[in-house]
DNA sequence: GCATGATCATGC
DNA sequence: GCATGATCATGC
């Protein structure tokens, strides 16, 4: 056995390793089986981060084995290598703090989870489809065009160094594709703190808990959603508002066309419980009558200091888009004003437009972030996306790296861009 | 009509 | 006080 103050400065995926031998006194293995081969189970170590709100949240996702693409295309959910080695998980949660040792982080959370029996019926569903979203992909030949918002809860991260080296092949297609691990998502990780911390969440609501478990098997997570708001489709927002009984008059709020969203999936609560888990994120959309989108649609303020210490792979920005779906929910106008219920759609980014153009953008920003410059680029430099203010006013500033404070900005999609999504 | 800059409204 | 979603204002 190794000195133990050895692995002190080793990186954080050693900490499981340290845990397996210096606390149970076995030693790592990372192929097929479970840590605790005869138990079945896998021992997780995951970090932590402080939260205001919550105490704690999860620093990153959850992610298992790399996915072996040329063999999982013959596996079933149920004997599926994955379930075989992670059905029964030793959950480790710590906080994590940086510059410190391993052997100094605290551990706050400790849970035996079985992925089979102790998560709700639903959400088993779910990851078990989303298992097979991401394998029916695979089959299609399009492990390249994998991504994190493919799935809602359990999803394909990349995983591996970031060189050309992490392509591998594929069995149904020519072209390499990225390598990338089944992971749990940072959204659905972050349910299960509550859960185990113990904390109920009293603002979110789900709209599948009526719904039985066979329908959400048969017709998938999506249909169901999409169907919710069959019902509504080209009503005016008067009449939705009197169909899901909801009195305008009594309540004029701005964010009129998100809470009629929300009722017609039939929550009544501000969140949507399978939104949050799924990290899917509500846009409501209102089109003028000619169909034209005016409004381009922002994302988090840029970390002037982050980004420029960012690879463009680990970026905040690609993270972000890259694990999130959205859900469109699209109202136009009609020439006399009213406004009615167009279309609802799932969508997320299509990978060479994140990997082209968002990364294009995304670069210059950085590298005019590091020359000082206040002027990152306009609309007009990519169809894609572009960098503008996101302030409260002109004083509303941030510091750069340069020494510099300029307006907060942030990036946005173009508003032509999403209207063309949109059609599409 | 459109690009770009600027700011409002809301909720935590 | 601040982040976030949404929208306004201006000038070409």
């Amino acid at each position: 056995m190794e000195d133990i103050n050895s692995y002190g400065k080793k990186r954080k995926g050693h900490l499981g390793n340290l845990i397996e031998e210096f606390v149970f006194g076995i030693s790592p293995n990372s192929f097929k089986k479970a840590d605790f081969i005869k138990a079945g189970v896998e021992l997780k170590t995951i970090p932590l981060k402080s939260d205001k709100k919550r105490k704690f949240k999860a620093k990153e996702r959850l992610v298992f084995s790399m996915i072996d693409y040329m063999t999982i295309i013959n596996e079933k959910w149920e004997t599926s290598s994955f379930i075989e080695k992670n059905r029964m998980l030793l959950l480790m949660f710590y906080l994590f703090q940086s510059g410190i040792s391993l052997l100094d982080y605290k551990f706050k959370i400790v849970e035996l989870l079985d992925l089979l029996k102790d998560l709700p019926q639903a959400d088993i569903e779910i990851i078990k489809q989303d298992w097979e979203i991401i394998v029916s992909k695979i089959r299609q030949g399009k492990a390249h065009e994998l991504s994190e918002g493919n799935t809602n809860y359990l999803a394909a991260c990349t995983k591996g160094t970031t060189s050309e080296k992490s392509y591998r092949k594929q069995p149904c297609s020519e072209i390499k594709a990225k390598s990338r691990a089944l992971s749990l998502k940072t959204a659905y990780l972050n349910k299960l703190i509550e859960k185990f911390l113990g904390l109920t969440d009293s603002e979110s609501e789900s709209y599948l808990k009526d719904i039985p478990i066979d329908e959400v098997r048969k017709s998938g997570i999506e249909n169901i959603t999409l169907k919710k708001f069959e019902p509504f489709l080209s009503l005016s927002i008067d009449e939705i508002a009197s169909k899901v009984g909801y009195d305008f008059s009594k309540k004029s709020a701005k964010n009129y066309l998100e809470i009629l969203a929300r009722a017609m999936l039939g929550v009544k609560k501000r969140k949507v419980e399978e939104f949050e888990k799924a990290g899917i994120i509500f846009k409501t959309i209102k089109l003028e009558h000619t169909g034209r989108l005016k409004e381009s649609m922002s994302f988090p303020i840029i970390d002037y200091m982050d980004i420029v210490k960012e690879t463009w792979e680990e970026s905040t920005f690609r993270d972000y888009l890259s694990s999130h779906k959205f859900l469109f929910v699209i109202f136009q106008k009609c020439r006399n004003g009213v406004i009615y219920l167009k279309k609802v759609k799932f969508w997320e980014i299509p990978y060479n437009d994140l990997e082209n153009h968002v990364k294009k953008v995304w670069i210059e920003t950085q590298k005019r972030i590091r020359q000082g410059k206040e002027e990152l680029p306009k609309m007009s430099e990519d169809p894609v996306c572009h960098v503008r203010p996101h302030a409260r006013n002109k004083k509303d500033r941030m510091i750069t790296p340069t020494g510099t404070m300029i307006v907060k900005k942030c990036f946005w999609l173009n508003s032509k861009y999403i209207q063309n999504q949109i059609e599409s």
